[in-house]
DNA sequence: GTAAACTCTATACTTGGTATAGAGTCAAGC
DNA sequence: GCTTGACTCTATACCAAGTATAGAGTTTAC
């Protein structure tokens, strides 16, 4: 299968599939004499697992990280299940964060009425004077 | 004031002051004869303020244009307002986003006891299975 | 035989910075 | 006068997770 093929048969864009295989969660396919990728159904299933980590936002090194667990059958699964609950609290604590940011932002926006000029704006006023209350957040998800 | 102080008095590294010039939301300063930024106090407000809005987690590009509003004291302060809508409205959204995603992956990890083998893994067989049920977020905020 | 469709590598761009290298500048101490 | 350390300058590369070209080579269809 070549990587046109592939890109269609998963959704994802042939780019993005080179990209993969840069990031090495992708192994390197055969090639062609003419030195094209030839892809086997294993590819395409493992890029199937990879989109699927991906729609759950997964970063591509937690990806790896169960990646390389889940090549190894016998081996424990502790790994895997503790790379989704770290990556759980990950989002949990975006979500807590962004509820912080939203009650700042409404309280914020709510000094200003319709149709001020700029410098009775309380938005602008707001954004000169407040001190620092809040810290910005460090991990970005 | 030299660049170090400026970082010193706003909490902003010296690099992320050069970057904020580069980006043109601080206008570049004069120079002094060994061509060292030489910074007025105008340039400390502006920078607590840009430091303000990126704590409100607001792009370059939304601070930019709330500060080209707020160099025209009799404008009207529309379009301050409506960059606060808007990205409080990127906020909601990206919060209903990670809590979809959060009780898919609590869904996923549902599956999987402690101490499986990783072929008898339920979280795996999860990741290999899932259809397209979920599409992922565009907009990452 | 030629044109369209495909693939290859390499490179640049995105966001909001951070982290160097290598060179120049300034102040203090000796 | 000279060195040392602290400071600043520009330019460049790097992070994540791709996306988007350019320019060259290959395959396929007609
Ligand atoms: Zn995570
Ligand atoms: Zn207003
Ligand atoms: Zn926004
Ligand atoms: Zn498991």
């Amino acid at each position: 299968m070549k990587i046109g093929q592939l890109a269609d048969k998963t959704g994802l864009s042939i780019q993005t599939i080179r990209f993969y295989e840069r990031k090495a969660l992708l192994a390197a396919p055969q090639r062609t004499q003419s030195n094209y990728r030839s892809y086997s159904d294993e590819a395409l299933k493992q890029l199937l697992f990879i989109k699927q980590c991906r729609s759950l936002d997964m970063t591509i090194e937690e990806i790896s990280l169960v990646l390389e667990t889940r090549a190894k059958p016998d081996n424990s699964c502790e790994t895997v299940n503790a790379t989704i609950d770290k990556h759980i609290d990950d989002i949990e604590q975006r979500i807590t964060e962004l509820n912080a940011l939203r009650r700042s932002l409404v309280s914020v926006r709510s000094t200003c009425a319709d149709n001020k000029k700029v410098k009775e704006c309380g938005v602008l006023h707001q954004l000169e004077s407040i001190a620092e209350t809040r810290t910005t957040p460090k991990n970005i998800i």
